[in-house]
DNA sequence: TCATTTGATGAAGGATTCTTCAGGTTTGGA
DNA sequence: TCCAAACCTGAAGAATCCTTCATCAAATGA
């Protein structure tokens, strides 16, 4: 997969007035709104931009094309997370593991629910050209951090291994689309959150008792 | 979501000649093939008909429609994967709990990597109409089926409840698409099944022991 | 053999969608 | 106030795609 293989997603100008500044705000959001209630497939330029309150001609100002309008939007929400996370995980440097594990688990849950609308919008999304790249280096990066804070734990002998990382976090993402998905009640968002916890921890604790 | 939802989907003709059986054959395997090498985006049903050797017109002697075709294939690929899960989960009644858990995650990473193609190609159908309603079925009957596997178990008290194992279902499919994703080589197939295990095995009783 | 059923063809209608661009409006500074 | 830059508009071109149907070919069985 080449690296350049998303410059032609970038946007094609940048807002300089405030007016631009909201315009592109509100095709953003209405990228997400049309997402839900109509699906990528029936997703169209001139919907989103109906929905938006402006012309398609407006929109093409600021995204050459489709493509990028979805990934502008999928990058924003998946920077947004990954941000949350590696702060977490920065705070938890140095603690015992399980306690490691649940403050990384929250950050990252919370962070999911904080615009539950635009994570269960955005998996229709991720599927699409340009998706599968992005999500492998959030994956990467996810990974990366949480290697170092599980390095600085301060009661296992050694951590465990990437495979081991790396199916941790695809498990909890897995775990909390299904959630996302359920269109779930507040307390069942509660509960979940803990059992989520419970898995990571439980799976970690083992991992890395096997590598004694 | 009504349950004639689905009705739409359903095939217009079924193939008596031999010849047709090869049709519908050749057809699905297009199906496959032309969304791996072009995605659901650039699938059109005279692509897929071209690559399987026939006509547009063959194709909707079939199917009523671009949807149900890949609906059909969607479903026939769930239906395979959720009977082995299923048998599994009866050969292991009875047993302990690790034991089942084994039985059950290897049974399932098993019949996912049968045709790895096909998952993979899969996922980006799973989002579209019909995907999510089917996929909450086959949810629901995994969640009843490990269940009453769970109730069996002969070295634990009170089984885990239904968001924990929901939970862990979930969690055990994420993490098996992003593995299948990353068109991992068989010794990383090996050892993902095996943290795999180990990921549900450690959930499942530290779930159960909570509940004593 | 031959009539009937089953299967296959692919050009073309109808509809949708992406994207552009020539021309208009608004803003901000000189 | 006034002009240049920024911004917005939306009709229309160009392309693509879904689906149908009149027509032809193959198979079945009586």
């Amino acid at each position: 997969m080449p690296a350049d293989a998303l410059v032609a997603f970038e946007p094609r100008k940048t807002p300089i007035q405030a007016r631009s500044t909201v315009t592109v705000e509100a095709i953003s959001e209405a990228t997400i709104q049309v997402l839900l209630s109509h699906g990528t497939e029936r997703l169209t330029t001139t919907r989103v931009a109906q929905r938006a309150g402006v012309s398609v001609g407006t929109l093409y100002q600021y995204y050459p094309n489709k493509q990028s309008l979805l990934f502008a939007v999928l990058e924003n929400h998946l920077s947004n997370v990954i941000v949350r996370l590696e702060t977490a995980c920065e705070n938890a440097c140095h603690k015992p593991l399980a306690e490691m594990i649940r403050e990384m688990v929250e950050a990252f849950v919370d962070a999911k629910m904080d615009r539950a609308d635009i994570s269960v919008a955005l998996y229709r999304v991720a599927a699409d050209v340009g998706g599968p790249a992005l999500i492998k280096q959030i994956q990467h990066r996810s990974r990366k951090t949480v290697e170092a804070m599980l390095e600085t734990a301060s009661d296992i002998k050694s951590p465990p291994d990437k495979l081991a990382i790396d199916i941790m976090l695809s498990a909890m993402a897995g775990a909390m689309r299904s959630l996302l998905e359920a269109g779930p009640s507040p307390a069942t968002v509660r509960k979940a959150r803990e059992q989520l916890v419970l898995l990571c921890q439980s799976y970690m604790t083992a991992a890395a008792a096997k590598r004694v």
